[in-house]
This record gives structure tokens, sequence and C-alpha cells, in this order.
RNA sequence: GCCCGGGUGGCGAAAUCGGUAUACGCAAAAGACUUAAAAUCUUUCGACCGCAAGGUCAUGCGGGUUCAAGUCCCGCCCCGGGCACCA
């Protein structure tokens, strides 16, 4: 018997003993039911952070689990090789981005050995090897044929100083984070998928996904924002082509006041070359970053071109200005203004002192409105005589007129009515409200040539283009004859060359005149190279696909039919819009290629949360903080446990506490995993990252928590060795065990069928480990050491080792053994089922409440009658000191739960 | 600004379909073992009042629905994620 758990040595054993069986590399049998378990495949960063840890672990939670249950499952594992970091660390450290990639894999992936994964090895692969890239390459050099992709100008982010484009985490308060100057909004032509054309099935396939979160379904429905509207016309003064606007609210129409273009739009550069003021304005309009949350966040500012638009219906003039928060990219360009309806309008109105004209009003002005004058003919004439519009007719009701005026006012001087309602204001369309007006305008504009009903989607066509260098090349040729053409399949890959020197001024590919030259594969006459290269969403939108196929020579072949769709996918958050959306349309785009037959890439989805952690830092003598790890600081508490102050280990001196924040290497606050490991084990590791938080939670880092899991670890290897050691037992017999073995047994099943559902349905594997704590809790309580005990006892025992296997795999393999089973993969052994009789309970417990408030607890038999709960509860002395001998007004039972005596 | 989450003891959290709020763990306190410490084991542990029995209050804040609300509805506050070139 080994005394005491050493993980090191229990680690290595089992890993070695996975490895030299090839325990978790797998192929298609058509014989089991198959499982493909995929996490978000790791950016080689430099180091494990606990976050990968986190994400990995709960993929193999449920990987093994799931193979327990007689599943083929496939866990693989790869690299998101190409990206910024990888250019930043070059320039650092004076090396190619290349070679600081396949370092850090090589340093990544013996990290992640020694967590104890199920990984499925030989399927590893990197998305920067040109094996992997080229059928990237060829997906869209037959896209390009399809009519699938498109070129198109598009703004970027422009450092006038370094003279490159910026991605947007590299602008800081609008300047360049290196150069510190004033960015610069830059067009130039960018390649685009044409993800739109999918805009109705990644919309309508959500409804589809029972297995997704219903947060994440939410947030690609409103990023896709699906709308119906109306576009409309409004000419334009002088030889000017109209302007088109899109609204979903045509009934506002009637109260448009203004238009606002984009600063980008031809009709804002016409008014420019007639107004420096103008131009001047457009030129501040250039300045500061392309990001969304940056545009909708500056302060609303406009300029008017002096330009006047016709209104399609009244035939009014109408200013147009031009507006800083419309984007040229997003829509039309141009937005009609209708300040009394739309609060942004409203405030653009109010700085400008624009006309504000109500034409809605709500509900409860219409109905108060129609109750006083229901003597009038036509209720909508008296609001509309209330504002003016129809003073002809000589019977109103003055207090309707008040209220109208009263609503009016409201929207003039407080902000805007952005609620559906009823017309008013609006000549023929009075009374109307917001379905009765849509279909007449629609109607009308249709008639007169000003306006088309359109479907209208917030989703833009994915720009793939980077102006990058560590990225997958856009296998493009430019002939000035035959224009650009795709590079044929023969001729693939377009290898991006990995030694070179990086200096960050610009793309080796772009700075080196030869790597361009190349000849037009159309007509043999010298052409030119794309220098761009793709977005990395586009490696990370196919990976799991081409672990299916390890070695085939198109993106996939057959076995990618057996495998797909993903079983479960695990991954952060921060993911749920934007590589889960591209990862949709890629699937989509896959099997329009006829290479996977499902419509949807991932039948489940997990989201896990961040990892965080406390932090400590000092203030330096120039106001800023020098940030300190967590494990360097000593934390001091009073007796009551609050935390009175913490000092750094190195001197002993107070260091200040900074609150929980995201593990990041700015506030210096990151865990090592490694450490961990090295100081607990893996499978601590494991277990603490799986009870310290529910997997969709943010999971605070606590080292003293880690201590408690390795405490349980440390009792269940001393209480199953004990076991072992003791003489050998019978087999259980049901029908002969007393009350304490019955209810240990009870106890037994029931934390069966609880892990089971934790771990299968509810992805709760901060429960389950509470319910196998419990059960080792109330094993240790268990003195019994007759037969029949220690029968019952070794059932526990075994139910234990085979329900923590998934979270603590090394463990559970040496305990197996010790359990009495040869040498063998636990993750063979079929998982336990509970045992419906042993789950029967001849008692109840029933609280008893008076008026809904706790009065008692009532034991009665399981299957008594709800009269004898009720006369059981009624006779408590707790419940008849406060029912007396009224009788009670009500009695509500729930048979199981709670008797509630209403009196 | 817009979209999506979250807020429960000293701390991480549990309560799965509206039915006994605080399971499990950490921290803390007391005791046992020890020359001592560590480890381990036992016990206590939401707040307030009370010798006790028991009572009152408590799930971010303010309302509401219900016999019954952490859970449902309305209005706020705070924290986090995303916003199309970080991955």
């Amino acid at each position: 018997m080994h005394e005491t758990y050493n993980p090191q040595s229990v680690e290595v054993a089992a890993q070695g003993y996975w490895d030299s069986n090839r325990a978790f590399e797998v192929v298609e049998d058509s014989s089991k039911p198959k499982f493909f378990c995929l996490s978000m495949l790791p950016y080689p960063s430099g180091a494990l952070h606990m976050g990968h840890v986190r994400n990995y672990t709960i993929g193999d939670v449920i990987s093994r689990y799931q193979r327990m249950t007689g599943r083929n499952v496939l866990q693989p594992m790869g690299w998101d090789a190409f990206g910024l970091p990888a250019e930043n660390a070059a320039i650092a450290r004076n090396t190619a981005p290349a070679k600081w990639t396949y370092a850090n894999i090589d340093h990544m992936r013996e990290q992640l050995k020694t967590m104890g994964y199920a990984i499925d090895w030989s399927r590893e692969f990197a998305t920067c090897q040109p094996a992997y890239y080229v059928h990237e390459q060829r997906m869209f050099t037959r896209l390009m044929k399809k009519g699938m992709v498109f070129r198109k100008n598009s703004v970027v982010n422009w450092d006038p100083v370094d003279q490159t484009v910026l991605a947007n985490e590299q602008v800081i308060d609008g300047r360049g984070w290196r150069s510190g100057a004033v960015v610069e909004k830059r067009e130039i032509p960018q390649w685009f998928l044409k993800i739109t054309a999918y805009a109705d099935e990644l919309l309508d396939g959500l409804d589809h996904l029972p297995g997704w979160p219903d947060s994440v379904k939410t947030m690609q429905r409103n990023w896709i924002g699906r709308s119906q509207g109306l576009e409309i016309q409004f000419a334009v003064e002088g030889d000017n082509a109209p302007v088109t606007v899109f609204t979903t609210r045509p009934d506002t129409l009637m109260g448009v006041t203004f238009l606002s273009v984009a600063a980008e739009h031809p009709l804002a550069l016409k008014a420019a070359t007639d107004s420096a003021k103008v131009a001047a304005f457009i030129e501040e309009c250039r300045h500061g970053s392309t990001a969304e949350a940056d545009v909708e966040t500056q302060e609303k500012k406009g300029i008017d071109t002096g330009i006047s638009a016709t209104h399609p219906v009244t035939g009014e003039k109408i200013p147009v200005w031009i507006g800083n928060f419309v984007l040229m990219n997003y829509g039309t360009g141009a937005v009609m203004g209708v300040p009394a309806h739309d609060q942004r309008d409203w405030e653009f109105a109010t700085k400008y002192d624009l006309f504000i004209k109500m034409v809605i009003v709500s509900p409860a002005v219409r109905d108060a409105v129609r109750e006083l004058a229901k003597d009038v003919e036509n209720n909508a004439d008296v609001m509309s005589t209330a504002l003016g519009v129809n003073p002809a007719l000589d019977v109103i009701e003055p207090t309707a007129v008040d209220i109208v005026h009263e609503f009016e006012r409201n929207v003039i001087t407080e902000g805007a009515y952005t609620d559906y309602g009823y017309l008013v204001n609006s000549g023929d369309y009075d009374g109307m409200d917001f379905r009765e007006a849509f279909e007449a305008l629609a109607t009308r504009l249709e008639a007169d040539g000003k306006g088309t009903r359109r479907t209208n989607y917030r989703l833009r066509d994915w720009g793939v283009s980077r102006q990058r260098y560590w990225g997958c090349p856009i296998p493009v040729i430019y002939c000035d004859a035959c224009g650009a053409v795709p590079v044929p399949e023969d001729q693939l890959p377009v290898v991006l060359p990995e030694d070179v020197a990086f200096t960050g001024v610009s793309s080796p590919i772009k700075s080196d005149p030869e790597w361009r030259k190349t000849i037009c594969p159309t007509c043999g006459a010298a052409a030119e190279r794309e220098t761009d290269t793709f977005d990395t969403f586009m490696e990370s939108s196919w990976y799991y696909a081409r672990y299916t196929s390890p070695g085939a020579s198109d993106m996939v072949d057959e076995r990618a039919k057996y495998w797909t769709p993903v079983d479960q996918y695990i991954g952060g958050i921060e993911h749920a819009i934007l590589h889960l959306l591209y990862f949709r349309f890629f699937h989509k785009l896959m099997r329009d290629e006829g290479l996977v037959d499902s419509d949807e890439p991932a039948i489940n989805l997990l989201c896990q949360g961040m990892v965080i952690a406390d932090t400590y830092y000092r203030e330096t003598a120039n106001g800023g903080r020098d940030w300190i790890n967590p494990a360097d600081v000593d934390v001091h508490r009073d007796e009551r446990g609050h935390i009175t102050s913490a000092v750094a280990r190195s001197d002993g001196q107070p260091v200040q506490i900074g609150g929980v924040e995201k593990m990041a290497k700015s506030k210096n606050n990151g865990v090592d995993p490694q450490a961990m490991v090295s100081r607990y084990g893996a499978d601590t590791v494991r277990l603490f990252s799986m009870f310290a938080a529910p997997p969709d939670q943010s999971l605070e880092w606590n080292e003293a928590g880690v201590e408690g899991m390795a405490r349980f670890l440390k009792r269940l290897w001393r209480d199953v060795n004990q076991h072992a050691s003791q003489p050998d037992h019978p087999v259980v017999d049901a029908a002969a065990l007393t009350p304490a073995q019955k209810t240990l047994r009870r106890q037994v099943h029931e934390t069966i069928a609880k892990v089971s559902d934790d771990y299968g349905r509810r992805h709760a594997f901060n429960t389950a480990i509470a319910a196998l704590m419990e059960l080792l809790n109330a094993v240790a309580k268990f003195a019994d050491m007759d037969d029949q005990g220690r029968a019952v006892r070794h059932e526990a025992f075994e139910s234990m080792v085979l329900l923590i296997n998934p979270i603590t795999p090394h463990i559970a393999h040496s305990l197996w053994q010790v359990l009495g089973h040869a040498e063998e993969l636990i993750e063979d052994v079929a998982w336990p089922v509970a045992d419906a009789t042993a789950l029967v309970r001849d008692l109840v417990t029933l609280a008893v409440q008076v008026n809904g408030k706790l009065r008692a607890t009532i034991e009665i038999a399981a299957n008594a009658s709800r009269a004898d709960a009720e006369r059981t509860a009624l006779a408590h002395p707790s419940v008849l000191a406060l029912v007396g001998d009224n009788p009670p007004k009500k009695v509500i039972v729930v048979s199981g739960k709670i008797v509630n005596i209403v009196v």
C-alpha cells in the first residue's frame, strides 16, 4: 500500500501508460456512436495560461465521460499560429515570427502534456504550415470562381508617421500606439467574402441549435440584424444624384426635418468643394479610429452642407447635414433625421437648433383624446387641430387639445418619443398605426418610384484582407490585361517565406520586389502577386474539419462525414459573435462544396468564463502603479476573515490591494499553471479549476482553495488504500442490509445519478465534485466493518473512482488498480448506472409553513397521502400554537416538499 | 452609445420546473494528538435580540404578481464580455 499520495509519480505512471497504449488515438468506427469534442485551439502566445487550463480541462472531462458511456471520442488539438503578436514579438526580440511561433508551440505542447488531457496528438497541426493553409487558399480561389468573393474599397486606421495600417487594438485614444500620431481613416482596396449571401440561413439556423446558449444566439441574431423597412430616395437640388436612406420607421417619414450623410458620402465631398468649412469638417472626421465603439461614443457633431433635399411626400425643402456618427460602410451612408422620434436625431437637432416635428402620439394620448372627443366625427382631426394643422374644424374638445399639446411639448423639450404609436400631423396618414402607415407609405412611394420595400441586414460582408506579413498569403495575381486572377490550383500553395528579417516597418513580402513578381496564369504576361494576407479568422473557421482528415489531399475527405458535426464545442464567451459566426459560415461554404453533409458545424456549445485573480500594487514616484504578483504577496486577516493588509514577501512592506481582475500581463496577476502543477500535481489543478465556479462564470484563482482540493485527493487516496488493505468482502446483498448500510448505498446511487446528470446534461462540474465530497464524508463516517458493510463501502469507492475519473484521471488510474482491477484503461470501463431500487426512500421530510413562513418540519412516510401530510402538519405543536382553534383558510400541499397553511 | 451576461455569508459558491436560502469548499475560532510546529482528526461558524425555547431581518436598490419569489414582471445602480484589423 502507498501510504501517502504522491501526485508526481502517479501522474508520470498514468501518462506513460496512456502514451505507450496510444490510448486516445481514434479511427472511424461504425460500431459505436461517435463524439467529436472540440476546444477552441490556442494561439501559441508563449506559455499556457489558466484560461487554457480551464478550457481544455472542461473539454477533457466531457471527452472522458463520453468515452466511458461507450462513445468513440475524438478530442484533437492544434495551434492557431498566424497573428499579430508574433510580429510584435519578432520586433521586440529581433527574430523571425515563424521561429518564435514554432518555439512557443513546442513549449506549450509539453505544458499541455503534463495536464494529462486525453488528446489524439496524431492529428495535431499548426495553421501556419503550408500543408494546412494550401486548402484555405484553394477554397478561396473556388469561391472567387463562384462569385462569392469581391474586391472593394474599405476604411482602415492609417498611422501617418509609421506609414502603416493599424489594428483597432493598436489605436489608443485615437493615436497610433507606437508613433503617438493621430490616426487617420484611409480607404484601400480589400477582398471580401459574401457572408451576407448567407445572412438568412445564418439567422434562421439559430432556431435549430437548441444546444447553444441563448445568450450567444441572441447576440448573433442582433449582430445579423435582419429588419424590414423602406429604402427611400430624396431628390437633391442641382445636378446631384438623389440621396438614398433606409429606415425601419417609415411611419415617422412626415417628421423628417433633415438628412445626415457620412463624411465620405459623395454629396459631402461635393459640398466640400464649395465650402472651406465643410472641407475642414470632413478633414476632422478623417481623424480617429474606425472602431464602432469609438464612433458611437464620440461627441455627435455635424455641419450643414448648404444643399437641400426634397421631402418625397410633402415636397418640402429639408437641409442635408454631414454627421460624424453616420457610417459610410453601413447601409447607404445616409440616414433621415426624425428628431421627434429618434433620440440620437433629437440630440443632434437640439444641439444644432434644427426643427423638431412631432408626428407620432403614444397610444395613451390617442386613447385619452378618443375618449374626450368621442362626439367628434374623426378624432385624428382633433389631434391635428390641436397641432394647428386643421384650424378649420370648429368642434374641438379643449382638454383633448391640451393633452396633445402637452405631449408635443414633452417630445420637443425632454426627448424623443421612440415607441410605436399613432400618426398625427401627417396629412392623409393621420390616425394610422405603425403597420397601416408602413403599408400606405410603402405603396405610395413605390408607385411614385421614390421608395422600395427592403430587407436590411446589420451584418456586413467579411473583409478578409490584412496588410500584414504573418498570415496566409491571399492567392491572387494582378495582371494589367486580365485583372485580378485566382492562382491556379496546381500552383498552390502560395508559400509565405518564413526565414525573413522582420522590422515591423513593412511586411517582408511587400518590401521584397522579387516575391511578388510572377506571370499571369491567363495570358502569360508579367504580373504581380497580392501581398496582403488573410484575416486569421479564416484559419480558425475550418480547423475543426481538418482534424477529421489528417493527410487528406483536399481540405477534408470522406472521414469528415463520419466525424462532423462537432458534438461539443468549448471556448471563451469573447468569441460569441465573430469567430462563431465565421465558423458557422465556413461550414456552410464547405457543405456547398460537398465536403461535409450537415448544416451547422457544432451541435452543442459551452462558453466558459474568464479566469480572474487578486491584484496588488505600489504607487510609483511618478504616480503610476507597480503591479506585484499575488504569488509574492502575503495577506493578513482579522479573526473574522476580513483582509486587513497585504505585504510583499520580498521585503515585508505593505502593498495596496487592487481588487480582482482578469488574469493579464498588464496587472501582473497571472498564475502560472506550470508552477501549480509542480507544487500540487495536475489532478489538483484540474480539480480546482472545475470546482471553484460553474464553467460559464468567471473563476477566481485562490491558492488556499487549491490546497483544499489537494486535501480532498489525499483523503480519497488514504481511504481507498485503507479499504483495500482490509479482508475480502462478499457481493452486496441488497435484501440483507442494515438501515445504515441501506442509507449509505442509497447515497452512493444518488451520487451516481447526480454526477452523471451534472457531467452529461448540466455541465455543472462544481456540483458534481461537491456531491463526491459529500459521499466521501459519508463513507468516512460509516464505521461498519461487517461483511456487508465492507461490501457497500467497496461499491462506494469503486463508484467514486469511476465518477471522478473524468476530472482527475491520473489518481483514478492508480486507485482503480488499488481496488483490485488489473492494469486497464479506466475510460474503457462502463460508466456506473444508478440502481433504481437502491434509490427508494421510506421517509420524506416536509417543510411546514404558516402564511409562507417556515415553522416546522415533519417526517412522514414517502407514500403518505396529501390528507395525511396535512393532518400531520396541523398536529405539529409549533403549528398548533400559531393556528389555534380557527380552521385554516387554505392549505397548500406540494407532495414531497411543502405544506403551507394560510390563516 | 448599442447588444449580451452577472450581482446570494468574511471569501469561491449551492438552491436544476415558483416550494425548507446559504449544500460543498476556503478562511476563521475552539479542542484532541505532539516537547513544539506542520499535517491530521473533532466541533462551531449569515446578522441582530435571547440563558434557552424561540423570534426578527437578510439573495445589488425600489416597486409589483403569488398561499409562497434568489428564481417571474416593471424601473434603477454597479461589474464584466462583444462591437467587425487582438485572438
